[in-house]
Order: C-alpha cells, then structure tokens, then sequence
DNA sequence: CGCTGTTTTGAGCGTCCTCAAGAGTAGTGG
DNA sequence: CCACTACTCTTGAGGACGCTCAAAACAGCG
C-alpha cells in the first residue's frame, strides 16, 4: 500500500538549523556531543562538558538515511539507539493482517529503538520521511556508562518514561478525541517541539502525506484533508498543501482543551 | 463522573494463588523477593538466588490498596514504584477538560508508576478494582541497585521497553479496529496474562465495568454491553454479567488476525 | 508533456454514539 | 427479611461522524 516516495524540494528545512559541523559523509565519523546543537534537547541533558567529553566513545557512529529508507525494521535485531540529528522519521507498527498504524513523528534530538530493548528485537520500522542522519548508540555501550554516569543513567529512565507518557496521551487522543480536536492537538504538539529547536511556531511544513497524519490519528486520509479545509474556511488556519500556517493559535488550543463541550 | 465503588465478592481470585507468606498488614513489612512465587514475571527475572537476597533491602515495604482507592493521583510527587502482589489495578490520564482515558490493567506481578519517572511527578492515576497490595521500590534505590546489578538493570529497562511496545499495540487497536475486534483483542490480551499467572484461558472474571473496558478500547459503555451479547448470540462467549468464558477461541483469534477482510 | 503520487471534494453509507427506559445486582437500614 | 437506594448492565431508536467509493485537480519528475 504504501507508494514509493518521491523526492521533493525542502523548502524549509525541518529539523535543525545549521551547525558548526563538519559536512557529514557516510563513513563513520567522530562525533562529539559536547559540540553538538542538540545536547539540551537529547540524551546527554544534564552532564557537564567534562562527563561529555567522555560520552565520545558512546556516540562514535553517525549515520545517513535517504528519504524513504529505513533506519530499521520490524523484527530485526536490535543493537543500538538512535539519536536524531538531522531530519525526521515516522515508526510504525504492523498486524498481523497487516495493517499500519503509526506510532510517532520523530525530529532532531529525538531517540529513536526504544522498543527494541524488550525483547532485543525491533518491534516497529522506523522510516526517513527525508534525507536524515542520526547518531549510533550501541545499547550494551550505553547500559555500560550508564552505570558509571548517574546523571546520564537517570536522563535515559526519563527518556522512556517520557515516552510511554506521550504514548498515553496518544492513547487519550485516540479513544476520545474527534477528528478536528486530533488534528489540533497533532499541529499543536507539532509546532511545539519545532520551537523548541528554534523554529517559528505559526508556520510549519509538513513532512508526512495526509495518509500518514491519518495514520497517526486514526483517521482516514480524506477526514485528514477535509478537517484541514474546514480550519482554512474558518480562518484557523492557512494551508497550502504542506506548508501551513497557523492563524488562530487560541482556536487550536480551544479545541484541544474545550472539547468536552 | 466516577462513582463511588461498591464492596463486591470476589468469587475467583483474579490475581495471584495463596503463596506461603504471612498475612499482610498494614505495617511496612519484611518482603523477600526470593521467597515470592511473582519472581518470574516480576522485576528480579533472571537474578540468581544470592543476588535475589541482596534485593531484600530494596523491596521492603508492602502497601494495601482498598477496592477504588488510589494507589496513587496525577499530579503527585513520584517516589517510588509499585509491583502488584495482588489484586487488580487500572491506570487513566485525564485531559484538562475532564476526559478520562483508562491506559492499563495491571494484575500480579507487573509494574505501576513508570510515567513517573518523566517528570518526578506521576501522569495518571492508579486505582484498585479490588483490594490489593503492592511492593514500594524506591526509585532512587532502584536506580542505586541497577547500577550494581547489570541483571537488574536491564530486567527493568525491558519492563520500560515492553510498557512502550504494548502502549503501540493499544494505539494500533484504537487507531484500526472496529469495536468486535477491539473487544476481542482485549479478552484475548487479559486471558494470555492470566494463563501465564496459572489461571483459566477460558474463563475470566471481569474486574472491571462495562465503562471502564469501554474507556480503554475507545468505546462507549453500550457498545461494550452490545458487543458482549453479539459474542454471547454466536457462541464465541459465554457471558453472565462479570463472569466471561470463552467457548470458541479461535472466533476470537480471527477477529484480530483477520481483521483486513 | 505524460506519468505518478498526493490532495481535494462530493455523495452515500455504516458503525458507533446519544438519549432513554427498564432490568438486574449489591448493599443498607428499618 | 424486605423495601429502598445506588450502581451496573442491557436493549432500542434515531442520528452524527467519519468511512468508502469515486472523480478530478494539483505537483513533481523523467
């Protein structure tokens, strides 16, 4: 079912803004999250520079992953964590029967292969949704360390925690929210995590078709494109194609928090 | 919303069997892990006998829960988590607009106030559907003791790890199926995890409402009672208000694995 | 410019929800 | 012991929201 992607322009580029990195290659490369943009944001919050620089040998490997790839799948054997750099990922589970439901968005400093950790294989994919790179955290590495660094030991615990508490509030949103609350509280939730990287909060452009918003929110691909046509006419918001623009931020947010009404 | 919960018999224990342990009180009290027939499926899995004693220090104090009391609310400081010793429990966020989605049921041996740890602040509540005890883990001595057990750290990195993966499982049931299919999911997820505790796979006496079943599948109450009597017509259940056998697996087996036709 | 994949929009339909009434069950107190 | 209350569960009728099917417009690419 799901079509072979196309590339595209990236008018705006979604995750994070330029850094003071070498050009990334394919090869392995020595990566350094003391100089990295995104260390406020991912797993090494709270370690100072020096503890930092000793996270060196944990985050060694970058990797590159083409829109449309997988960084991985569904039953393959888990090895390592991955940290977002640059780009953006959906992950998603398969049924038996073979249905698709998308379980995240995932953008620069986010962690990617949690799941896998259960039963040392990944339970979901995980697909590029652009061109992306994210650094390798080899999981035995990281299990290691985090003995030695409390601090880094008690970032990671918050990051699955976050995790299963974000899954909980999908979980909310999936069983008692209507179609126009959902995608309100999808591009609140969207634009939040964009100004937390520096981006302007009213316009975002979208990485992921109608389908796989649908996907995410239950929701079929037309409910997606109409309740976006309903935002535009009620002046809500501004949509051209992908780029949207938000115009009545406290409409949104009405939604989302009135919605019993 | 909620209503005050009755008293009711529990005609079939639900949770674990007797276990040669004294009766509980609501004095902390000496638990050791070693001598718990939950060790299996609990947190210690797979420590040895003489790193089982060296835990006793870490689960020491047992709790009781009253039938549709909280163990704990949304909002309160996270101290510490909790392991079902017995009884029954239930798990829900609230939104801001006082909409209630139940996020789990949680029986013998399994883990409660890991969304906890996000925040230090829980993100949901926890409620007995019948009277319960729990072990307290401290979770600063957790993390203490996980950095001198590797066993035990990764045990509990695996019990985060399987909370996201079922947290997806739910998110694909609320985001695909239909209510048969739901409910079908859901009787079949509760007798698995009753089987593995040594109970019947074929007949479950509910712990909770029609409403809360309702909640957690995304359904209203009536299409859960609706449900129920479709099953009961066709033969695949034998329902007598909180008392469910199964009289035809594999209908129920089809609904969710042949869910796409 | 044709091809492919994405998005929009319309019409009709189905599943589940809402509203409502009544039956069943448990617990309480006279 | 039985009425009385509170809660849960069942069942029906009607309606709404989102889905299905379908066609056409749009955008990017070879």
């Amino acid at each position: 079912m799901q079509a072979k992607r196309q590339t595209m322009p990236t008018p705006t580029p979604f995750a994070a803004p330029a850094r003071n990195c070498p050009d990334m290659t394919l090869e392995p490369l020595k990566v350094a999250c003391a100089s990295c943009n995104l260390r406020e944001l991912c797993l090494p919050v709270g370690l100072n520079v020096h503890d930092l620089s000793r996270l060196d040998g944990l985050v060694a490997k970058r990797r590159t992953v083409q829109r449309g790839d997988h960084l991985f799948r569904n039953g393959e054997r888990f090895e390592a964590l991955y940290a977002v750099r640059t780009g953006f990922f959906k992950t998603c589970v398969n049924s038996e029967d073979g249905r698709d439901q998308v379980t995240g968005f995932q953008m620069a400093g986010e962690l990617l292969g949690l799941d896998g950790i259960s039963s040392d294989h990944h339970h979901c994919d995980a697909v590029a949704l652009e061109d992306s790179s994210v650094c390798v955290i080899p999981y035995s590495q990281l299990e290691e360390l985090s003995r030695e660094f409390t601090v880094l030991q008690h970032q990671f615990h918050k990051i699955m925690s976050r995790e299963i508490v974000r899954d909980h509030g999908v979980m909310l949103l999936l069983g008692n929210m209507r179609a126009e609350e959902r995608l309100a509280a999808f591009l609140l939730n969207l634009t939040q995590r964009l100004q937390a990287r520096g981006f302007s909060a009213s316009s975002v452009v979208l990485r992921m078709t109608r389908e796989e918003i649908g996907s995410y929110l239950g929701l079929k691909l037309e409910t997606v494109s109409r309740t976006f046509s309903k935002f535009q006419e009620e002046g809500v918001l501004d949509v051209k194609q992908r780029q949207i623009t938000v115009l009545d931020l406290q409409a949104l947010q009405g939604l989302v928090s009135n919605a019993a009404c």
